[in-house]
DNA sequence: AACTCAATTGCAAGCGCTTACATTTTGTGG
DNA sequence: CCACAAAATGTAAGCGCTTGCAATTGAGTT
């Protein structure tokens, strides 16, 4: 399977040309500083040999990658894809390519992510959430490469942020159906360790429940790891706990899909029993059926947004603008008035 | 935001351990060739730096990367992220990292990103499906790094591929159809250019109707690009140029879930009027309404399969044996026998 | 034809790391 | 306590590329 010869360098592209080196990583580079007959010989030797550059020894050379880290918990469902596809478009429109990697939810991987995609040369980092180790942190200080935060946004915290606040949000989708008359709440939640929106959309729930003089004590937790028979079996759980329970809140679109699939197969009506409410807005809470009542995060503009900032502080050093974006509830079928 | 003190290097660490370069380097690296005193100095002196070694310059002194490359046509819909999230957990037992490009399922921008993760040094790269420029090809060849392609089988080819055949599942989905009473079939595909999968899907469903002695030309095909809504406007246009049409195939579980939504708004009954079709089994067909009639694909199998082959290939040489998956028909809501 | 001066090109020194090979240290048995 | 092999460490030569600086080239002038 692997032949002996070995790839081709830039030296014998500048051997088979008969220039030096220096000329043809010019050529490559900056191809106005040479001569249109070099360039053409040069360009015919990089083809005839299939010439491609070591991205290493470049980025070595000039200590520039033009690539920037994404760190996103999953890849599994589409919760991040899409946001993640804006960046790296508005990232390549820039001449930046993009490198991912996912920490299934673990901090521990998240740091080892961290750190691959830094000793890659990664000229800036995109990272989900505020929360993580002061450790982490500090690698990041020490390496001095910028990091943008998403999917939060919170200006009492030093580091940048583009994205909305999930508090708010979520208190704002609350509110509305604490006034369609539910009292009883619950909310499956995603774990909330190290990971700041979970608690942010938990603390906006109960937020709503004060400011509708409902004690916040009330709210019916469940914690559960991602995925659809996750939430449905969280929601099994509550309606087994806490069966006047009217309104499920649930900490984002999958758990609530599995809780939708686990209502129809316990008999339970969604809406006219119980209502579900999502969070995220990705192409799932359209399809399900009923379709999901959720609150709507801007993936698209989130992603170029901060591709955009990150290449323009890579490139001219444009410092980066927090910039807050708003993410509103969205009202399907999944909620109805309480009954009764 | 980007101080001056420039990131650690193995010198610094090697200075601060007080050693040379080299024992820093066989510490990181071949713990047990050196002694537990030494080591204990120099892990204390990486840490106080918050030493993290430079990729490119590692890769360029090693000449390996433990780097896999993955290219895939999107990463906005979860088509292939199971899958993938499979392969990558699978080369992180090895102790490789993956590298993900997606390309918009545009050949062009396939063969830049091949070019890019090879040029980073990827030991191996995994590619969907068989069909891409000789040029393509090529370059892989002079470059010589080992791929694997996945989501097609076909052993007529020189590449290796794990995965399954694309032809044969849809064949085998027609042929139930058909048996359900159902004459006038449509197709809505998703494009076919450079697109071996789409290709053989539709080939599938006409070798089921030259089977069942119906005439493959009565196929009503019409191509788009993909996305939920595309799948909606084909699924119009279907149902406005062929009327008479009692199933509809979609080239995947998106288009499907498209046509299952304009049906919906057109009041046209799924499957009492219309049976639709899927391809793939994504998460998206099981939550839909109707749950999608499709074609289940070993996402997580063909991923981890993947992974280990082409681990095996870059750490021992061990030539990667083909293998064929099954992907088979998956019964779910929107099939129902043909009306009248 | 001699002379500027700017545009091209070449030279060579690294970038941060690994790894043969050489050297030193350590441990062992006599 | 010494000789000697084995283990640990150090030395230094690159890996493939970029880039500051020097050398060369070739117009354009006088």
């Amino acid at each position: 399977m692997t032949s002996d010869q070995p790839t081709p360098t830039l030296q014998d592209v500048a051997t088979a040309a008969g220039v030096s080196t220096a000329t043809v990583s010019r050529c490559l580079n900056f191809p106005d500083q040479v001569t249109k007959r070099t360039r053409a010989k040069v360009m015919q030797a990089v083809n005839a040999l299939s010439y491609s550059p070591n991205f290493g020894a470049r980025a070595m050379a000039s200590r520039r990658t033009n690539t920037i880290g994404a760190i996103i918990p999953t890849m599994e469902n589409a919760v991040f894809a899409r946001g993640l596809q804006a960046f790296q478009d508005e990232l390549h429109s820039y001449g930046f390519t993009m490198l991912v990697a996912s920490t299934s939810y673990r901090a521990d991987i998240e740091e080892e992510q961290i750190r691959a995609l830094v000793g890659r040369g990664a000229d800036a980092l995109l990272l989900i959430g505020h929360e993580r180790s002061p450790n982490t942190y500090r690698f990041l200080e020490t390496q001095n490469v910028p990091t943008l935060i998403t999917w939060a946004f919170d200006t009492s915290l030093t580091r940048p942020s583009i994205g909305f606040d999930n508090r708010k949000a979520m208190r704002d989708m609350a509110l509305k159906v604490i006034e369609l008359g539910h009292r009883n709440l619950a909310f499956i939640s995603a774990r909330t360790t190290l990971n700041d929106r979970a608690k942010a959309r938990q603390s906006g729930i109960e937020d709503a429940m004060a400011i509708s003089e409902l004690r916040a004590s009330d709210l019916h937790m469940v914690e559960t790891v991602y995925g659809i028979e996750q939430g449905a079996t969280a929601f099994e759980q509550v309606m087994k706990a806490a069966s006047q329970t009217t309104a499920v809140f649930c900490g984002n679109d999958v758990l609530a899909v599995g809780a939708l699939r686990r209502a129809r197969e316990m008999g339970v009506r969604v809406p006219e029993d119980v209502s579900v409410i999502g969070f995220d807005d990705i192409e799932l809470a359209e399809v399900a059926y009923p379709a999901l009542t959720t609150v709507h995060v801007p993936h698209r503009e989130m992603g170029w947004r901060a591709g955009k900032a990150l290449a323009e502080l890579v490139t001219n050093g444009t410092p980066i603008e927090a910039i807050e974006l708003d993410a509103n509830p969205v009202f399907r079928g999944t909620l109805a008035p309480a009954k009764g």
